[in-house]
DNA sequence: TATTTAAGTGAGGTGGACTCATTAAATGGC
DNA sequence: GCCATTTAATGAGTCCACCTCACTTAAATA
């Protein structure tokens, strides 16, 4: 064949860096959410972009680099107006829920997105020095800043670790989305997120179990004598137990 | 070099299937949980395992494949004594506690295998269909049952909906161990247990709404301690932890 | 227009999961 | 004890995907 009647060859063109980044961004972000990050090709991300893989590597140093980039330009549209948003809501249970049906939606409007960061980012070894995890950060910092408004206005009790609040928050979101985002199920943001800020809510609330006022001295002296004896083995058997 | 001279080959030896099939199981699960699993390779495991590749692959369909049956050693070993050892404790809280600080101690007892499971197997695309998605659920369904007892002794009130409960303990508990499992960092059972128990416990009784330590609420609350006590339990309650 | 720069190319390199024809160790009949 | 049969074990080889690099050529610059 002669070289004049050969198929015309891609038209070679050179676009401003930025433009060329976002396609492939762009295309990568497509690909891994329609097939995840493992069972995609850099061939398939390349062609969708347009390009060849060597133009990927010439912008992105590795597929898992560019894995990172698609989501840090995810948060980015994400985190844009939370702050803002967040203003505009009063009252540590309403400030509470408002993040924790925030963050619900966000799993419930991108599933494909989410689980990508949560099933194939997170797992990766370097994934705690990556600057997602840094921005991930950020974004449960400011839940955790809710509570302790909530205690500072003594509206909540100060005595469970905000680390363990915080996990139990997005421990349960993520949890709870598990088969959703895995396309095997449903589950309502605004449900999950009214009893999971209530359980919260009371669980950080003054009770005999763990602080209560000074009126409850004896009561709380009482409690506490109970659950002793709930220690001690007295080898009795209640009727309640036979239920 | 003549044949005769040459270094001798490996001697072939043909074992029972069982020997060959747990030789392999062991090295996958050394290489697995010193690597992870994407960066070990199916020639380590052999050469661990003391046989070449394609023997892999007459006892495992796959890499991956070994996985599980790795895992499902592991879910065994755990599962072993757990019920065993859950009806020698009694009420609600203490029953709650333990079934949370052994979750708890798995994952701060072997956290490469932990990891491994959470980081590695669960995200793969068919593991809801797997023997270990199965086994998981009847763990996690004996702590619903906990839970469950305690609404209908009257102990915890019904209305939040128990999935939630559920994936706030395991959510918690796994994301409370996170950088322990990449070992970076630590974490206490005992400490984190009991922080756990108390924010569920509470969060699944009755609400006192009013703040005061008044007569009726004490009352109540030496009704629900006296109800507690009702299921004597010969565990002792660790309130304090190193951390 | 001639020269310089670097975006874009695509043909390999490499490494790891997996296959399969061949070899030989165990087994059983005689 | 010997041969036939079975099948565990082998290891050379295939395939595929990430990544590299020497080269081409479109744009920028003088």
């Amino acid at each position: 064949m002669s070289p004049k009647a050969a198929s015309p060859p891609r038209r070679r063109e050179r676009w401003p860096r930025d433009e060329r980044v976002a396609a492939i961004t762009e295309a990568a972000r497509a690909v891994f959410c329609e097939k995840g990050f493992l069972e995609s090709s850099t061939a398939e991300v390349a062609a969708r972009a347009g390009v060849v893989e060597g133009t990927l590597y010439r912008y992105f140093p590795s597929k898992r680099a560019l894995l990172l980039h698609v989501v840090e330009r995810f948060y980015e549209r994400i985190f844009a107006d939370y702050e803002q948003q967040l203003m505009g809501v009063r009252g540590t249970w309403n400030r509470l829920r408002f993040l924790i049906w925030k963050h619900l939606s966000v799993l419930h409007g991108d599933p494909a997105m989410c689980r990508l960061i949560m099933h194939e980012l997170r797992p990766s070894p370097d994934y705690r020095r990556s600057s997602v995890f840094r921005l991930n950060r950020r974004y449960t910092e400011r839940t955790m800043a809710v509570i302790k408004e909530g205690i500072a206005a003594g509206e909540l009790v100060p005595g469970v670790p905000l680390t363990i609040v915080r996990d139990m928050i997005f421990g349960c979101a993520e949890h709870h989305s598990w088969a959703y985002l895995r396309g095997e199920g449903q589950f309502s943001p605004e449900a999950a997120a009214d009893a999971l800020t209530d359980m919260v809510y009371r669980g950080l609330q003054p009770q005999a179990l763990t602080r209560s006022g000074s009126a409850d001295a004896s009561v709380r002296r009482l409690e506490q004598a109970v659950r002793r004896l709930e220690g001690i083995s007295p080898a009795r058997r209640t009727r309640k137990a036979a239920g």
